[in-house]
DNA sequence: CGCATGTTCAAGGGAATGCTTGAAGAGTGC
DNA sequence: GCACTCTTCAAGCATTCCCTTGAACATGCG
């Protein structure tokens, strides 16, 4: 015991994780399943990507045990294999942020200019729902909101935003969420309301991450 | 903004940081440099490498941001770009343990059997650490506990072990502990040490989680 | 059963990865 | 300057990775 194939081999088996997470494909996969369990095609629809290569990328993500299947019908269902999994993909995002030089750039690329857009860290929200002087928005798909949300938001899919804007009341202020620091639904959402006159910011990061955090949430459908 | 081409850039941006980890030979140098820093030829004697091959390594780790460099005339030293890195590395290798199913095979073929080994949590070792209790000894290499240690800790590398074990107390409970829960000195010592008679336990997981935790180190060489 | 839907498998081609070898840079000491 | 050490660069080759295409497999429904 103690040699060096026998070492090699190990840490072969340890980065194995690592790398089932070094693709951006991959990365994708894992984020969105962190707001809940998806079909294979639900999820190549949300990649943009072939079933097929969808389907292989899950079949590496499960054989690395990070996601676990169950069978609904005709469908199957990929879940994270535990929220574990969640942590480990939020450290790589850490990471990221801290390390990666060019990362700004790819985030501003994608999320556009968000210097205009004022945000609320999950503290803050927190002692502002406890004293109930905000209304907070998940704007995320319904099914999303159904499957767990921050306790007292209310669901309005940032789709569905200006149709339904007579219930947000105009002299309160809003905080809208979303799915993570990295996803672009309460940015449209925050921008889309102050356009309108209403005093809106956005959390700084996500359902996932206030979830994990340990802050009140709700699973049941309002 | 919010198109997919840019989407696909941010997610292989953020996936470049697991992939940078998804080699065994990157995760080992990230391993060992979270003992510490390291210059380039240390490193790939303490991997089996080539200088050639072990310094493209760093390279791709030092583009990622994991590593910073600094000079020391002849030789380049890389370390850890921040403590941050090391807790990633930890995230990744603690889902390794819970949902890689061969890992435990690979464990064992390295580190050898582990079931008469005793081992003792960070906590238990606190609490005993405070009431005065146990002898601990750190086996690492000298330099490694030069660089910081836990408190209260004798060095005494493995190598030196036989040499020098008059000066281990054979009436007291003794704790070894080493890298990391992937580290053998640590077994070797234990074993060693039991064969010979003395109580014996190794702590189960090494010095940086120790440090991570926030339990009492020191930097002092005694 | 036959057909539709959803998922996986298999083969192929272009690109990237990992290691090797040998040479070029960079810094130190005589 | 010159020899020496440590590190990085460059080219080459076998292997692996990623996506595509088209077929096979599984499940549910009429």
């Amino acid at each position: 015991m103690g040699d060096r194939a026998a070492k090699d081999a190990l840490f072969d088996g340890l980065a194995g994780v690592a790398k089932a997470l070094g693709n951006g494909r991959r990365a994708e996969i894992v984020d969105v399943l962190t707001q809940g369990e998806r079909s294979v095609d639900e999820l190549a629809r949300e990649l943009n990507q072939s079933v097929a290569n969808t389907s292989q990328h899950l079949q590496l993500l499960l054989r690395t045990g990070l996601v676990r299947t169950r069978r609904d019908g005709n469908r199957v269902i990929y879940a994270l294999a535990s929220p574990r999994v969640a942590t480990l993909w939020a450290a790589v995002r850490d990471v990221a942020a801290d390390h990666v030089a060019e990362l700004d750039r790819l985030a501003a690329a994608y999320l556009g200019d968000r210097s205009k857009l004022s945000t609320v860290t999950r503290k803050e929200l927190a002692a502002r729902l406890r004293d109930g002087d905000v209304v907070v928005l998940d704007v995320r798909p319904e099914t999303e909101y159904a499957a767990g949300h921050i306790a007292g938001a209310v669901s309005l899919p940032v789709g569905e935003l200006t149709r339904r804007l007579r219930n947000v009341p105009k002299d309160r202020d809003v905080v809208a969420y979303c799915r993570g620091p990295y996803c672009v639904y309460a940015d449209d959402a925050v921008r889309a309301l102050t356009r309108r006159g209403y005093r809106a910011a956005r959390l700084e990061d996500g359902f996932p991450e206030w979830a994990r955090a340990g802050l009140p949430v709700d699973r049941k459908r309002v």
